[in-house]
DNA sequence: CGTCTACATG
């Protein structure tokens, strides 16, 4: 195939080579502009171009000149050279330059499989999986027989692409060409079931493997680990190790992950050492299971510090710190590192602008959301169902179900998730009919319902009122053959609750057929509280105590029980109770935004820099409130814990202060906006109520279970939160 | 020439 010929004049580009020299002892010098451009180091010498080709193209390692290549190529008379357009497509791919690699495999006229299979790769290396499934079966309808290097390309692509039934066929194929003897091929087929979410098919692939190598550990400890069962993952690894088998680093990625789900920070840190002393420290991936492990635990002071250390972050840690931050609610955190990223010009993609997202419904802020809503509505990611559905939970989230609907309009693909969020949106703000009207649309719209739909529903039902609805909303999962789980207990506890309905709600907890936990203990506690049901209340209390101790709310919701009936002696046992157990009432914090800025009040605050005008507006807004009927209700005002709080007036909650200071910074008419981080006191709503009269404004408040929309004298809750 | 990994919405 090859052949000596005088250098013709295109080629004068190429730096000097004598017709002896061996590719190995190529001037090793990179190609660069410099050698590129000048050719005065070139004369008419004669070489074998195709060695020639197949060092340069293994060499190359800039995309610019790939173009410049071929046309050399096509010169030289080589472009029918199996070898060598072989090599351009890996190198094409490998430079992410598909396209151009693919033009130069259309070109190619034999169906050569090294052809087929360096297509496959560079699609699949793209993540273009559907294209590599594609190309697979055209290479099939030509008459070319895949070969043992083809099979882990296009099982790699059915993984990618979840498509668990070309895997099985694949699978077949492999059965039928007798391939199932190659080791790679069989722990490629482990992982594609795995991304498949089938894991029972995984572990029989895995059960039959002869020859088990560390590689086909790690594909069926991941594959557990993938799919939610981190325990069983990790007693894999335990077995691996019994086997006297080291974990490469890529196991330990795995292992790390299952740890972090299970929130085991002890044996993860044995694991982080065990990085530590193999020396594999420097690791990306490692390092990001690392971050994420970190961040998992809550130790986010930790992970923060391991993604500090790295200087150049790839996308994916970047994504790992920002919804590391996100999830423990270091919201400000996240965004800023999100510009941080944007500003070192690294191209965020759906991961990242979802984790984003995720921190802007955190914060609650409605500027910030549409600051956000603004940036996704000129990316490249306004059509992204992943990001759809975060935008439409933001906006639900930030006090917005009107912006949250109009993402949902435009999202022309809805999947059950998009659907869900807006339901869950409305449910939120207590819009049953909303809630219920859309539900109907998506099952006409062919999309079948699962069990978030019905914790919408159910909110929606609860936070409105609608008992019997929710009742039967409740009744009707069976027919979608939805196992209701421990939130759906808790919403029909709440409903039930809200009806005052005790004895039903505490008859409906026993007949549970899950252990009841916090939440549905919680509703039940908030209904006590409500209607006064001390028995009930101090009987819910106890399990809530046991089984979350540390929550210094339901201290708080028990005490105003029984600060409710004047029990003091019941008050002043939750007080020592907490006490004894280190606990202290959650600092009252609101925020409410103001051009675009936040301003934080905590009770009886006076740090705003408008301090003295807010005590004095707020002094004026009290007569008047008074003035019209309304009446502290001072028992409650006990329902601070402890004696520091006791002295302070419960008119220096932090939301009235921020609405006092919403009130004097806008002009009438406008919707104030509050966030704030524990539940609505009683005073503090009736107040909020007639302010939205008195001053005829609508007020939304995010509190920490839910919103309410104060206009006219009411508030959206009913009375009922 | 290839197999195992990390971040993500309700």
């Amino acid at each position: 195939m090859s052949r000596n010929f005088a250098l013709s004049k295109p080629l004068s580009i190429f730096p000097r080579i004598s017709p002896s020299t061996k590719i190995q002892t190529l001037n090793p010098q990179p190609f660069t502009d410099h050698n590129l451009n000048n050719p005065s180091n070139i004369n008419n010498i004669t070489f074998n171009p195709e060695t020639f080709f197949t060092s340069l193209l293994d060499r190359s390692t800039c995309r610019r000149h790939l173009n410049q290549i071929h046309s050399q190529i096509i010169v030289t008379g080589l472009q029918f050279n199996g070898f060598v357009i072989t090599k351009f497509i890996h190198l094409g791919s490998n430079l992410g330059e598909i396209s151009c690699a693919r033009k130069v495999f259309d070109e190619f006229p034999e169906p050569y499989v090294f052809l087929w299979n360096a297509i496959i790769r560079g699609y699949s290396k793209e993540n273009m999986f559907s294209e590599a499934i594609m190309l697979y079966t055209r290479m099939q309808n030509m008459g070319v027989g895949p070969d043992c290097f083809t099979l882990p390309h296009v099982l790699k692509a059915c993984g990618g692409a979840a498509a668990f039934e070309v895997g099985r066929a694949v699978h077949a194929q492999i059965f039928r060409r007798g391939f199932e003897a190659d080791g790679f091929v069989q722990n490629g087929l482990v992982a594609v079931y795995a991304k498949c979410g089938r894991i029972d098919n995984a572990g029989m692939v895995f059960e039959r493997l002869g020859d088990r190598t560390v590689v086909s550990w790690t594909s069926i400890i991941s594959a557990y680990a993938q799919n939610g069962k981190p325990v069983e993952a990790l007693r894999i690894f335990k077995k691996m190790r019994m086997y006297g088998l080291q974990p490469d680093w890529i196991t330990l990625v795995s292992v790390i992950s299952a740890y972090a789900d299970i929130e085991d920070l002890g044996q993860g840190e044995s694991c982080h050492s065990c990085v530590i002393r193999m020396g594999l420290e420097s690791e990306p991936d490692l390092r990001i299971a690392l971050v994420t492990l970190y961040a998992k635990c809550g130790n986010i002071m930790v992970a923060k510090s391991l993604f500090d250390e790295v200087e150049t972050c790839n996308v994916i840690m970047w994504n790992t710190m920002i919804s590391g931050f996100a999830k423990n609610g270091y919201c400000d955190e996240a965004i800023v590192l999100f510009k941080r990223m944007l500003s070192k010009n690294v191209k965020p993609d759906s991961v990242t602008v979802c984790s984003t997202i995720l921190a802007c419904a955190q914060l609650g802020s409605l500027e910030e959301a549409r600051k956000m809503g603004g940036y996704i509505d000129q990316s490249e990611f306004k059509t992204d169902v992943f990001v759809n559905s975060a935008l439409i939970d933001m906006y639900a989230k930030c006090g917005s179900v009107d912006l949250a609907r109009k993402v949902f309009d435009k999202t022309k693909t809805k999947d059950i998730v998009v659907w869900s969020s807006m339901i869950v949106g409305y449910g939120l703000h207590g819009k049953a009919h909303e809630a219920i009207n859309l539900f109907n649309l998506m099952k006409q719209a062919g999309v079948g319902p699962n069990d978030v739909t019905f914790i919408g529903l159910l909110t929606a039902c609860n936070h409105a009122g609608l008992v019997e609805e929710g009742w039967r909303i409740f009744n009707s999962m069976k027919d979608y053959n939805i196992e209701p789980r421990h939130q759906h207990y808790a919403c029909v506890v709440d409903l039930l609750g809200r009806a005052g309905c005790l004895d039903r709600a505490y008859d409906f907890i026993k007949k549970m057929p899950i252990k009841p936990g916090v939440s549905v203990w919680g509703a039940l506690l908030s209904a006590s509280r409500i209607y006064r049901h001390v028995a009930l209340g101090e009987y819910s209390a106890e399990h809530l105590f046991s089984l979350d101790p540390y929550n210094t709310g339901h201290y708080v919701q028990l005490s105003n029980l029984y600060a409710s009936v004047r029990m003091w002696s019941g008050v002043a046992r939750v007080r020592v109770l907490m006490k004894e157990r280190g606990l202290a009432k959650d600092m009252g914090c609101s925020m409410i935004e103001i051009k675009g800025r936040l301003h934080v009040f905590r009770m009886g605050d006076v740090s705003h820099p408008r301090s003295d005008e807010i005590f004095k507006e707020h002094k004026r807004l009290d007569a008047r409130l008074k003035e019209a009927g309304l009446v502290a209700d001072t028992e409650s005002a006990l329902h601070d814990l402890s004696y520091e709080d006791k002295e302070e007036s419960i008119c220096n909650h932090s939301e009235r202060l921020a609405i006092v200071y919403g009130l004097m910074s806008t002009p009438s008419g406008t919707t104030l906006r509050i966030t704030k981080n524990l539940r609505a006191c009683v005073n503090c709503h009736a107040a909020i109520k007639l302010i939205s009269r008195l001053e005829n404004r609508e007020i939304v408040v995010r509190d920490a279970n839910r919103f309410h929309h104060f206009k006219n004298g009411e508030c959206s809750c009913g009375d009922y939160w």
